[in-house]
DNA sequence: GCCAACGTTGGC
DNA sequence: GCCAACGTTGGC
């Protein structure tokens, strides 16, 4: 089992989109680079799980995870000319591009942001926070994984929860 | 909107 | 195979 993570920009595809997809469950088509795409079609197996990061948008960050649910298929947006992610290099016979499907684990709430990340020593070598990354596919270490998961369980955890008489009143009287 | 970093393309 | 030109990504 390994950890990956994978970017969207939000205003194209965000994690609430995911969550509204049929099974919470889509696609993850358009992948353009060769780098990624070897990623999806070699490495990327079901039952791994994905960290969805929201990249391009203000905070970034990661705003909840997924698994993968399937291995890696031929990417269909490839062949279809009215799609933007139309490649005619790539056919069904020879498929360049491939897909994998992934379903919405749970989101991150509140989101993990790219500067949080960025402040902690044990994720600095993160593929995401080099200089320069672009990679919309990327491997995530199990250390880093669990660190993520501890950020995550922290900030959540110190989230004020329901206002303190709403939550009194919702308790009944005894 | 800016622009640095990166990946791809294509002439040679 | 080199590398300049170009297009894209993505943080800021």
């Amino acid at each position: 089992m390994r950890y990956w993570l994978f970017k969207s920009e939000p205003n194209s595809f965000s994690f609430d989109d995911l969550r509204a997809e049929t099974n919470q469950t889509t696609g993850w088509d358009g992948v353009r680079n060769y780098q990624a795409r070897n990623f999806l079609r070699d490495d990327v197996h079901s039952g791994d799980l994905i960290l969805f990061y929201h990249s391009n948008a203000e905070p970034a960050v990661i705003a909840g995870i997924a698994e993968v649910v399937g291995e890696a298929e031929p990417d269909p947006t490839a062949f279809d000319p009215k799609s933007k992610y139309f490649d005619p290099k790539s056919n069904p016979d020879l498929p360049v591009w491939f897909q994998v499907a992934i379903r919405a684990v749970r989101s991150v709430d509140p989101p993990l942001s790219l500067h949080l990340l960025r402040s902690r020593p044990e994720l600095a070598e993160m593929e995401l926070l080099r200089k320069g990354s672009r990679l919309s596919v990327q491997p995530i270490q199990k250390n880093e994984w669990d660190a993520i998961m501890r950020l995550i369980d922290a900030d959540t955890h110190t989230q004020p929860s329901q206002p303190r008489t709403l939550r009194k009143r919702s308790q009944g009287t005894k």
